[in-house]
DNA sequence: GCCCAAAATAGAATAATTCTAATTCTTATT
DNA sequence: AATAAGAATTAGAATTATTCTATTTTGGGC
């Protein structure tokens, strides 16, 4: 069941290419809506969730962010988590026939080392022996 | 540098099959070591995972779990969040070459319907409707 | 045996999320 | 238009997971 605000987080969270918290989330709806509370956010994220009208992504030791349901998969920077989209082929397929059961659907994050933490590991190279 | 409880558990995380919680992590060494601290399972779960030991497992709404180094991959029940290991081939080469760039590593979760989930939509589908 | 650094401890603090109970909003019905 | 029922929203408390802080303990080299 559609309402204003699960409309307006619906629409933030696929709008936005961020994968933003429910805090971010909260504070982008705090703009339009002064005044929602955060667990109207929590509650409608998690009914839109149920619904499999948004996604929730998980990185060990952050908070869960939100996407969009397109399919496409995730580089998470080893070093400061930054995540970013990629697209990759739907290896469903693939999958299925390799572990030999049917599977509803996959999480795939590669791991990386993202431009700036490149940068700030090679400066810190330099400096620090 | 390895003490006494962090050999402990990593002996723990390396021998159970189960990708406890630092929480379960805690109890079953208390059992061995009546005075160890929380803090002291947190500490040498993050120091081992620093160190390259040990892996953490991060599923949306769920505590972070630890596992084994070992390569494998992990099917989670969309329904009941129930982890179980999977042992596919190393898909590193053809997804770096996918992608076009290095990879470090990479996290796979294949999304299911455990067994026992599967059973308990199909009495729900008789006794509901 | 003493010293030092690292590890461990207890408990407070913080962060993320859920829960509770009261209130407000919708909608269908009279 | 008034009303009742049910869902959504709210504020804030409660819970959970984790980190931080300050103090104490431990173990290896001198």
């Amino acid at each position: 069941m559609m309402t204003k605000y699960s409309k307006e987080i619906l629409r933030l969270v696929e709008t936005s290419r961020s994968h933003m918290t429910a805090e971010q989330i909260f504070e982008a709806l705090r703009r339009i809506c002064p005044r929602v509370a955060l667990a109207t956010v929590y509650n409608n994220l998690n009914r839109l969730w149920e619904a499999g009208r948004i996604r929730k992504i998980s990185v060990e030791g952050m908070p869960d962010r939100y996407d969009c349901t397109r399919r496409h998969d995730h580089l998470v920077c080893k070093e400061c988590g930054k995540l970013v989209d990629v697209n990759l082929d739907d290896l469903t397929q693939l999958l299925e026939q390799k572990v030999g059961m049917p599977i509803l659907s996959y999480d795939l994050k590669l791991v990386y080392l993202c431009q700036e933490c490149q940068s700030k590991r090679q400066a810190e190279a330099l400096t620090e022996p």
